[in-house]
DNA sequence: TAGATTGTTAATCGATTAACAATC
DNA sequence: TAGATTGTTAATCGATTAACAATC
């Protein structure tokens, strides 16, 4: 497949495209082109075309690009063509909502188990799982060829916890624990650090009502 | 406050800071420098003074920062020197999981309501809330004083609210709706498109296996 | 064929890093 | 004072946008 080296950027962008044909495709369009995606989009027809072409030409000229055809090769460089087995490391509220949220699975995010250290939640079922104890999971992700482990643990466990993860072989970790997690350079981690999110969005607000002021 | 318009990767590294002099802080480091930063954070000592930098001299020459006011600064800058009042938007689980995570509200993010037009959840409690009506969002609003609503409805649903969260002047929009709202230019939206950042994991490591094999 | 639109190169813009004078 | 380290300017790097030749 790919070579070189593709910013984080671009592929931070190819999920959004990837919505965007899927509403299209729903929506029965067959072509579009890279100028009415991008006012569809609110970015430029260049962006799109740059970003696109890091990963093949897919469009043609004169025509545009295939919305079907478009989506489908999007969904292999995403990675979604193949199935992905997860864990979820925490049965909190927030492993629970995403063990639930059923579009997961829709695109292949196949959640195989659950696990937390809390007796008093090993055994009870969350959706059509039950919940593990710890001392399960490292044969659990070998068992059942586990790619991605989702790390809902309060920050005070998730470096160790990583450490143990990596042990196992997990190739990849979404890490929703607000810490900063060290691991080899073949263990991806994609962190979802909702505070910081928060915060952003609070100064955000907070920057706009002062401005409004100082006018 | 600030004048000059400051480019949003600065304001997304501040969390970071944030959460690092905070650990510093418990820990009874006094003081730092750039480059001690640098090394904990993985980051250039470059890019921690030219991100500070924007907001002031913090600093001082041949000393570095103090620990304890540059965190309390930076605290500042993101607003977290005054209480934000929340309404949640959809009571499922991830509405739930963020009510119940009790650092938001240590770092004065208050939820005052939740919502939910499922009539089977209106009336239940989820943590101290109960949860109400859809149609009494508005007056609730005004009442409150609602600064940030968040939104965690299945995207169908979110553009009408987003518009109608519009109507009763909500200055900022948390949204785990996957879609894209357009709202004026005085209202914040920070999204959380939690399916865009697991493809974005799928696609780094599967990309990463792709690199090994070729090898 | 003529018109449309891509793929791609070149130009611009912005963000990061390096360097160093200012100063504690 | 001398050493350390900031604040800030200048240089570099990378990402975005513009332009246009290639081609369907």
């Amino acid at each position: 497949m790919e070579r070189k080296e593709i910013s984080q950027a671009v592929i931070s962008r190819l999920p959004r495209y990837y919505r965007y044909l899927g509403e299209l495709r729903d929506d029965g369009v067959e072509r579009i082109s890279s100028q009415e995606l991008s006012k569809k989009m609110q970015v430029t027809a260049s962006q799109i075309r740059q970003d696109l072409n890091h990963f093949g030409g897919f469009g043609q000229q004169g025509y545009g690009y295939n919305v079907e055809y478009l989506y489908v090769e999007i969904a292999k460089i995403l990675g979604l063509d193949q199935e992905h087995n997860l864990i979820v490391i925490g049965a909190g509220n927030l492993g629970q909502a995403l063990l639930n949220y059923s579009n997961f699975s829709r695109r292949g995010f196949i959640f195989k188990g659950i696990f937390d250290h809390n007796p008093k939640l090993q055994g009870t079922k969350i959706g059509e799982l039950e919940v593990r104890p710890m001392e399960e999971m490292s044969a659990f992700i070998t068992k059942n060829n586990i790619d991605i482990a989702v790390l809902t643990i309060p920050k005070t466990g998730a470096v160790k916890v990583a450490e143990k993860l990596v042990e196992c072989n997990i190739r990849a970790i979404w890490n929703f624990a607000h810490v900063d997690l060290h691991v080899p350079e073949w263990v991806q981690v994609e962190n979802v650090h909702l505070s910081d999110s928060l915060m952003k969005l609070s100064y955000n607000s907070s920057r706009y009502q002062d401005i409004k002021n100082a006018k």
